[in-house]
DNA sequence: AATATCTGAATGAATACACATTCATTTATT
DNA sequence: AATAAATGAATGTGTATTCATTCAGATATT
């Protein structure tokens, strides 16, 4: 029970692999060769290349749904939700270098199939920001015009550039906790000091123009 | 002058192809087909498949910095820089499906070299973003303890995934003006309809705790 | 207890094939 | 006629996948 569970020793492998060189640019020999295994013995446990890379997004993804989940029910203040999930989200980016960048480089390719699948494990992701937001403007805490749709993608995409820089730089400027601290305030607060002075007298007139409607 | 620029037609057939397929699963035959052009071609006027994306970045990068910073200029009003530069951005998208693609998936294939490549051409383009905070920092109309460093990575990403849905569903459930808009007020003002309640008297003290300063 | 038989996990050399790139030839331009 | 541009069939390489073979351990036979 020491040298055996080779499913887990190839997946591991195959995250260090894929994270060294993008999927395409990996061999298949090299992954055998990280795990410890030969190059047939990953086709007993996996149909091919891609599948590889298809079960190490779906066993990883699934435990950190769960984690964040079950982190946010120790709060029912929505503030304090949603800096939780900055918090929560970019600490398992650190912890999890290697896959962050497979999920945030690999997963990206443009292939029909990832496409799709991409999105059903990703709303379930996205989903927990904007139940956050609802249960915000049900309790009046949060303005009634943000619409959740939109919300749930900024913030996520906030959380995941901030990600990228680290994932792709390795030397971090900031810290966790500083980064999403900043994060959620600037999503809670706005950057705003005082109220903007222009806004209501401009008269630019250049390309964009338009309502939107006051409110 | 009609049927001549191959290197113009080469380069727009690759777009089409490399978003279509994804770089990796492109076939050169198949861009050369699409440019009406033989594959000999095609290595008259660039090195190798990989130069071809080179320069779809390269050359199409450059005018959208050049776009956007020009717009910019056309006001000093902090507050509506940031507004502009949403719409700018999520216009630019729209109106360039296949190389926003290309650009957002392609381009974070992890190549060393594109790592850094990537790199030096949004240092550009994110630098735009931080020079509008602390403009209006200095102006006092934005917060001074923002840090540009880590808000300008947190609102081109919300950009970015607004636009990664655009691009990767064509459904478009909200339009570009709705989305700059609510995208850039939430960053301005935040969301919060009333202070929000728990945060003074939070005990929770689970896994993140630190301060960042009143104001 | 010793020996024979079986089993299927593991191996890695051999295979097969897709495709980027080349270049001898053809076609256009001057 | 000379030069340049374009062609596309042929080449060669790299590598995912296969499969005949091995062998450690389990099970049966004596």
């Amino acid at each position: 029970m020491k040298v055996a569970d080779k499913h887990g020793r190839i997946i591991q492998a195959a995250i260090k692999v894929f994270a060294r060189n993008g999927f395409f640019n990996s061999r298949i020999a090299e992954i055998a060769k990280e795990a410890n295994v030969a190059d047939g013995t990953i086709y007993l446990y996996f149909n091919n290349k891609y599948d590889i890379l298809i079960t190490i997004f779906e066993e990883e993804m699934g435990k950190i749904i769960a984690t964040v989940k079950q982190e946010l029910a120790t709060t029912d203040n929505p503030c304090e939700k949603l800096e939780m999930f900055a918090f929560q989200h970019l600490s398992l980016v650190e912890k999890n270098k290697d896959l962050a960048e497979i999920i945030q480089v690999e997963l990206r390719q443009s292939s029909k199939f990832m496409k799709e699948y991409r999105n059903r494990k990703f709303a379930e992701y996205l989903q927990i920001i904007s139940s956050i937001v609802r249960e915000g403007q049900e309790k009046g805490i949060f303005r009634k015009d943000v619409m959740p749709g939109i919300f749930k993608r900024a913030f996520f995409g906030a959380l995941d550039e901030m990600s990228r820089f680290w994932v792709l730089s390795s030397k971090k400027k900031y810290g966790v906790k500083t980064a999403a601290k900043q994060i959620s305030q600037f999503f809670l607060n706005g950057i705003l000091e005082s109220p903007c002075p222009a806004l209501s007298k401009v008269k630019k007139v250049k390309t964009r123009r338009k309502k939107v409607g006051k409110k």
